[in-house]
DNA sequence: GTCTATAATGGGATAGAC
DNA sequence: GTCTATCCCATTATAGAC
């Protein structure tokens, strides 16, 4: 990973994102240095700071990112039947926390060490991400092909286990990902009462 | 906070424990420092080696002894009906969640920060306890009052499902304990087909 | 059992050369 | 854009006084 001057200029950006998302998701943003992260990209840790201008501002582009990158992916079709729109969101939750783990993780665990300004702009679009999913439900209760006792708390619910697939999915483990989506549906739909 | 020679000898242990819990689980273990823990225990830093040889160790005997009170606690009748059991679980792990919520979320967050030894030891009380999980669910497809997709992946989604609650819920919120079970025993018995 | 002091190392971040 | 070198401060852990 040594490096001569100069070399691989265009790329570094993105290689510092990468590592830190990875070396966060693994250690937990606390315990990892920006020595750690440099030697990981092939370079010295002053190089770093053309790309970002602290680690706290490293960690939360990476949030940021993610979850802009989530809103912006999902195409949520309101004309379609609940049971479509939750089946779709499913996939589309899966799908994603199988191609990026770790930043589905991050997004997820490291919210407290975000500074409190960047908490509350990723909060927002974390929020906004749940309510994408509560109208779902919403959708499914007015046409009568759900129950939940509590929106609100079954959209939380929800959204803890379809995330805890970061937790045990190993990639060439016993399931793959239509499996796994499969599987979940079953036990989505029957957490929705449908 | 500022203490004096020798005053409360006999109980800084157990503040020591509160003090690292709490402090890990709010920032993560990375984040925190021997001095943060010292400072809220209100002794110097070097104080604190008087109660565990390490910070590593800290960490593992929280986790250790959280799983341990876990274990112990949780008394599983097996001549009952697999519904009662999966509700007395449910109750249980909810009851336990709320109770020592920073205990729950520390296991569930910082496997990742034991060493290997360690993170071995405390994974497998961890396995045990999720297998006592299973086993209910295996009761109950027996009984024929159960039916899920894959026994161990929906233990998981459970208890990624029933662990969430750690994330939202508030002392003093909009439900008291006594609520959340009954929303969440609609989830679950939906989730597991019943 | 706790203190103060210190050792040894590593932390984030910056300056200036190339 | 990256390197080397460095600043300054925090880190874990230990030693020895009380």
């Amino acid at each position: 990973m040594a490096r001569t001057h100069g070399s691989k200029a265009e790329i570094t950006g993105p290689l510092v994102r990468d590592a830190a998302r990875s070396l966060f998701a693994r250690h937990g943003y606390g315990a990892v240095s920006m020595r750690q992260i440099a030697a990981e990209v092939g370079v010295q840790v002053g190089a770093l700071y053309a790309y970002t201008p602290d680690k706290q501002a490293l960690l939360a582009d990476l949030l940021r990112s993610h979850m802009d990158e989530l809103l912006s992916e999902w195409r949520d079709d309101s004309s379609q039947p609940a049971l479509v729109r939750l089946k779709d969101f499913l996939r589309f939750h899966i799908a994603t926390s199988l191609k990026r783990p770790e930043a589905v993780f991050l997004s997820y665990m490291e919210l407290r060490s975000l500074s409190p300004e960047n908490f509350r702009d990723i909060a927002r679009l974390r929020r906004r991400y749940e309510d994408a999913l509560e109208a779902i439900l919403a959708a499914g209760e007015a046409e009568g092909v759900m129950s939940v006792p509590d929106r609100r708390l079954a959209t939380m619910a929800l959204i803890s286990m379809l995330t805890g697939v970061t937790n045990w999915y190993r990639e060439g483990g016993r399931l793959d990902q239509e499996r796994v989506v499969a599987i979940y549906w079953d036990l989505v739909r029957g957490t929705v009462g449908a």
